[in-house]
DNA sequence: GCAATTTAGTTAGCATAGCTAACTATATTC
DNA sequence: GAATATAGTTAGCTATGCTAACTAAATTGC
C-alpha cells in the first residue's frame, strides 16, 4: 500500500531530508554548547568521558579515538584535558605502549550533572511535545543512530 | 548506572532521548566534517554561506549572527575567511555603520558544491534505509526542527 | 641476542570556531 | 554639540580538529 510518494524519491528528497538532518544537527549543537559551557568540560571532553563511565570501563587511547571518531594525537589531548581536570586517571598496562584510561569518581560525578545540565533545556523541550510525537521522535533516534553508523 | 537513572525518573525516557539525540548529533557532525574538509570551507563557513545563498539574499553581520546562534565577534571571522576566499562580498549601506553581506557567483557554486559533497554520504546512508523507514525519517525531521526551535 | 620494523602515544605546529572585553566608527538623542 | 546607543572589528583566551615528526615499547627476523 504504498506508495507513490516513497517512488518520487529519487534522490532530490532523500538530498532534501539529509541536508535538513544536517542543519538540525548544526544548531541542535550550537544551542547546547550553551550549557556545555557552565559545567567547564567542553563537549568533546565530555563525549569521551561518556564513553569510559558509559561505554562499558577503561579503555586504551587508541580505542577511545576510535570510537569517538578522531585522531589519537586530538584524543590524546582531550584526554590530557580531562586527566589535568581530575576526571580521568592515565594508569598502566602490561603492555608498556598503552595507556589504560578510567574515569575518576569525580569523573564519573561530573559526567552524570553535565549530562544533565546539558539535555536538560532539549528535554524540556521534548516534554513540550505531545506524547505521539515524542514516541514518534523517540523512533527517529534509533533510525537516526543505524543511518550514523553505516556512514 | 544508566539504566538506574533512566528507569528512576519521572520523564527518564525523555531525558534518555535528548541524551542519545545529543550524542547522534555529535557524531553525525563528526563523520560529515571529513566530506567538509575537502572542499577547503569550514563547516560554520558554509552553514552562513547557506543563509546569504537560500536564506533570502543579502544581510547585515547581525543579523548573520542571529541567524546563525553566534556572537557578532564570532561571525565577524567567518566572514572574514569568506571574503578572503572569495566567497562574500562586503558591501556598504545608507547606515554607515552597517556591512552588506552578500555571496558571490563563486560563493554560490561552492556552497552547492559542498553541499552536495558534505550531504552525499548522508543521502546514501538514507538510501539503504527502506522507503518505510525513510519516509517516516523525513517527517519527524519535522518534528526535530520544532524542537530545536523551542530550545 | 640484537638490529629493524611496527605499534601506541605524545609533541609541535597550523586552522577553524566559540567566547568576552575592549576598541572604532557611525547614528541617534537630549 | 555632547552624551549615548548601535554595528563591527580586534585582541586574546580556550577547545577541537588535522598532519608530521618524535619517543618508547613490543615484535620480528636473521
Amino acid at each position: 500500500m504504498t506508495d507513490v510518494k516513497s517512488k518520487r524519491l529519487a534522490g532530490g528528497e532523500t538530498f532534501e531530508t539529509a541536508d535538513r538532518l544536517h542543519s538540525a544537527a548544526i544548531h541542535l549543537l550550537r544551542r547546547l554548547r550553551v550549557r556545555d559551557r557552565e559545567s567547564g568540560v567542553g563537549p568533546s571532553q565530555l563525549s569521551a568521558l561518556s564513553v569510559l563511565v558509559l561505554g562499558g570501563g577503561p579503555r586504551s587511547l587508541g580505542e577511545l579515538a576510535e570510537a569517538e571518531q578522531v585522531r589519537p594525537p586530538t584524543m590524546s589531548r582531550i584526554v590530557a584535558g580531562l586527566v589535568r581536570a581530575g576526571l580521568v586517571h592515565r594508569g598502566k598496562t602490561e603492555d608498556g605502549r598503552r595507556v589504560r584510561l578510567a574515569a575518576t569518581a569525580k569523573g564519573t560525578r561530573i559526567l552524570q550533572e553535565g549530562r544533565l545540565r546539558r539535555v536538560e533545556s532539549l528535554a524540556q523541550a521534548l516534554s513540550a511535545l505531545s506524547n505521539e510525537d515524542r514516541e514518534k521522535l523517540r523512533e527517529l533516534i534509533e533510525h537516526l543512530e543505524k543511518v550514523i553508523r553505516n556512514l
